[in-house]
DNA sequence: AAGGATACCGGCAACGTTACTGGAAACCGA
DNA sequence: TCGGTTTCCAGTAACGTTGCCGGTATCCTT
């Protein structure tokens, strides 16, 4: 039934061109060696079939692929568009192309296939080269480059870039204070992620730095998605004495908060101030304070880095700190404690 | 000095393990000729050296690879991102893995690698079939599966998915000029697609229907881009006597018109009308009114159509037409003529 | 005109894996 | 005990490509 209808190889060209399989070859990776004409004819050989060369055979037997490999568990919230956005900007001013490969969800593989698993898959199979973001290992056992974003735990000999969370939530948690809040909630990020806990310390560290105590009523936890920003708004806000202001570790969940306070008819900032983490398109029309930290910048650098190892090109620095930056719009305002 | 760390392949794994590559080989694909003890034996080995499986080299060799391709020349603009979401959500759902291809730039290969070629070059070599997003061509000599979203022409035996754009077009003149408005400014997407022509007929069409004479003065070319959206609107805002409602194709250009129209000083919908074309998630904080055509939907409904095919399961319908529908924001306001 | 350089090309092996074939051992029933 | 299954495994041949080696012509130099 199926007559597996096989596809052109490079056999076929050789055969209808008159010429070896490895004149072909030499054509197709631009190699000098062969007579304009005969490349020429060849050319056209190729042109008529239709043939393409097989990406696999080609990965198995060579070494340069001009291929590198994003690696992400979903591609489908903010931060992983944006980092996208900022590698695709650095792929297309490159020679490289871009392999971006997702099982779709974090969840989906069991113990089975590791993160390690998926690097080698990418790395040793097809690419030059990957990219992973926010990995828990520091060390692969693999001879490709690799550069990580936001991992778990840097590793000096491994190229990394980073935002600065401790510093972002610190300034973040210095302006609420100085507009005058004393009661500021928090709802943190996912705990396996060094990024939730850099965060917490920065929320934790400037209280204690302006001589405010600590309440841990005010603290609930949230794993970045809206659905926790709004379950952890709420708990928030239904406190007797609720905090004048809150600081949601991400934007995804800031926008939980809006939502929770749009439903208990509280306005923000009149009611209270929020601020969020990550600067998402979204909080610009939200017009949500919040921490940019230039997520798609980290994709973009990242893959340059990337680029320069492939080319073994030295790198200046192994790890690259991108800076947050404090964004103000207007979802905050001055609490004077006289309400 | 790059002594280069040859990887592990699977011939480290059987001599370690004291058996034959095939043994290996046939733990690893889950054969069950073999017996309990080895295989755990082996998995174990596996584990120790840290192998995983050559991606290339597997391909080459065998059929199923668990993988779908998805091709997109650019994937860092909302249409790109919300078809990968869609795609995204049908992966994490199915078995499959998902490799999306860019090369990060439309413009950026020239006439040596076209559409055909990566076609190709993903499916014959690593996946077990690919979508294609606004495809040119409409039959490849390949026999693997694939599945077109928005193709410009649609070929009755290839699957497809497209949206009713004349349709949605036709609709939103119909708002505009059930809302009294006679002169509507268009302005027009990539010729070269067929969505930008099919949504331009549906403009000719509802005024030609509505007894309206078409003012060629009032169409203007765009790609799709906000610059062209930024150039049209400010073309059609000078005119004279300028429309009383602007109908863009995409919601990309519409959100150019309104740079555009701060900068000109005139408000939106007070001073004239906006409506676009997709529905893209920053139309709805702008408060666009625009034509939602379910993009994500249609990435969705694409990538369960290849699975199904990949299966050999046959398809109800060879090309699905999802509906659009008009999302009605506050971009619009009824027009008297007495101003 | 002869020797050497150069331009061009073909053949072979190898990349790491899986499909296929077949064969040894173990088991089973009588 | 013996033929026949069954279980398990090893060996070999591919898959489609490129790297390497070497072999012809052709051209240049003196």
């Amino acid at each position: 039934m199926n007559q597996e209808k096989r596809s052109i190889t490079i056999r076929d060209v050789a055969k209808t061109a008159g010429v070896s399989v490895s004149t072909v070859s030499r054509v197709l990776n631009g190699k000098v060696d062969v007579a304009k004409e005969t490349k020429n004819h060849i050319l056209e050989v190729i042109d008529d079939l239709g043939y393409s060369t097989n990406l696999a055979a080609r990965s198995m037997r060579s070494q340069k692929k001009n291929l590198i490999g994003l690696i992400m568990p979903d591609i489908a919230y903010p931060y992983a568009i944006e980092i996208m956005k900022g590698v695709n900007q650095a792929i297309a001013e490159s020679e490289f192309d871009l392999l971006v490969y997702t099982s779709g969800d974090v969840r989906k593989r069991g113990h089975i296939t590791s993160e390690q698993k998926y690097i080698t898959l990418l790395a040793k199979s097809i690419s030059d080269g990957v990219i992973v973001v926010a990995p828990v290992a520091s060390e692969y056992n693999i001879d490709k480059p690799i550069v990580s974003i936001d991992p778990v735990m840097s590793h000096p000999n491994y190229p990394a870039v980073h935002a600065t969370n401790y510093e972002g939530s610190l300034n973040a948690m210095e302006y609420l204070i100085g507009l005058g809040h004393k009661r500021i909630g928090f709802i943190g990020g996912r705990v396996e992620l060094e990024s939730a806990n850099r965060r917490l310390s920065g929320y934790r560290d400037a209280l204690k730095n302006a001589g405010i105590p600590i309440d841990e009523q005010l603290i609930v936890s949230g794993d970045y998605t809206t659905k926790t920003g709004i379950e952890g708004g709420q708990h928030l806000l239904k406190i007797n004495d609720r905090p004048t202001a809150i600081f949601a570790s991400n934007d995804q969940m800031a926008m939980g908060v809006y939502q929770i306070a749009e439903k208990m008819g509280l306005r923000i900032p009149e009611d209270f101030s929020l601020v969020g983490f990550d600067n998402i398109p979204e909080s610009k029309y939200l017009g949500l304070t919040t921490v940019d930290q230039f997520i798609s910048k980290m994709g973009y650098v990242a893959t340059q880095m990337l680029i320069k190892v492939i080319n073994e090109i030295p790198l200046e620095d192994q790890t690259l700190r991108i800076k947050t930056q404090l964004v103000v719009r207007n979802s905050c305002r001055r609490y004077s404690g006289d309400q």
